[in-house]
DNA sequence: ATCTATTCATAATG
DNA sequence: TCATTATGAATAGAT
């Protein structure tokens, strides 16, 4: 193939061995595109030139690496290291736990309960029960952070409203003094009322959560 | 390089292609060995035919895992690493996923709940609601089943309870001839009680899930 | 599989 | 490295 036949053996003048390198390279990739267009194949060509030089050819749509994970499958070598089977396990540990947290939420809800026996449902019942008591107590405990909460609107409310008659007691011609003046009637509301019944600010956020 | 001149485009015909890959796939790996004596090359070759059948080459004293590895470093491209990364991903996906079910299923146990807003409360407590009207449901219908297995065993009761009767009228001097009178005593019953109530095989297998 | 007419790859050369 | 070309190798289609 060329002006005379060669043997098959080490080319020993390098720049020769070069020359070869270089076209016989660019023949192997030529041939790794036509095999996969016109077969349908796939292929993964990495060479290394005895320079260190690399060259490679990877057919369409996958990646040298895609190709040697399925080179890995069908040689049934382990090329893959530890880390990587440990990773992999990990993932099946995590997604059969993921699938029966699945199973127990479903059943929770009601769902695909039909399969079960009856000492199971009665366990789901328990715990829907319990759940069920826990959301309402914490409900209700709510509730009476609102009523409470209303009394001391209340309260306030009275206590604006003390005030308020005060001010109309005075008439308008007091006009000019009534900042200062009603300073004085709320510090005398306040002294009149024991502290525990004035309004505090309990639960700030509370607003925020409800 | 044939006996007419081929288009570089996917052959149509299945089974020219397989032979076409077969004789292209020997010239590649030909070509491969050839490259690594004359210019002491290594080459490592992996090709997949459309059929999913594997083939590959790799120069001597390596493999294709070495040589992977020596592609990974130079490529400058971190392909092991993605491939890690990957699984990684894959991995937090995973458990964030867990996690939230996990939370969701704490809520539900009325664990966890007092960081929740009052809307979530109500959400909760209606999913709730919902599973307990589903598992109740689900309950009565075992209950009702089991209220009608009674009353069959009961009519059977009735049933054995009558032959008997008959058995005990005839004393025990008809001893002999018991059998085929029990028989015929069996049939008695069975004439006089409608169809529709005597004793038939419904739900088997409802022992294996109470 | 095997054969063979052709095309293609490439060794040698400039 | 690039172009040329004679030659052997690869292979498409037929058997």
């Amino acid at each position: 193939m060329g002006r005379g036949k060669i043997e098959i053996k080490r080319i020993e003048n390098a720049s020769n061995r070069q020359v070869t390198y270089s076209k016989r390279k660019n023949g192997i990739i030529k041939k790794a595109k036509e095999i996969t267009v016109l077969c349908d194949a796939q292929v993964s060509l990495v060479i290394f030139a005895s320079s260190g030089r690399m060259h490679e050819y990877c057919s369409p749509s996958t990646t040298v690496v895609d190709l040697l994970d399925k080179y890995h499958k069908q040689s049934g070598q382990r090329l893959w290291d530890a880390k990587h089977e440990n990773l992999s396990k990990e993932i099946d540990r995590i997604k059969k736990e993921n699938d029966s947290m699945q199973i127990e939420l479903r059943h929770l809800k009601g769902e695909d309960i039909s399969s079960l026996h009856h000492t199971e449902l009665m366990a789901i019942e328990e715990a829907l029960d319990a759940g069920l008591a826990a959301v309402r107590k914490k409900q209700m405990e709510y509730h009476s952070m609102l009523e409470q909460n209303e009394k001391m609107l209340d309260e306030e409310f009275k206590r604006l409203q003390f005030v308020l008659q005060q001010e109309m007691a005075m008439g308008e011609n007091a006009m000019e003094m009534e900042n200062a003046y009603h300073q004085q009637r709320v510090r005398d509301y306040n002294s009149q009322v024991p502290f525990a019944f004035r309004v505090q600010p309990i639960q700030p956020n509370l607003q925020e959560r409800m």
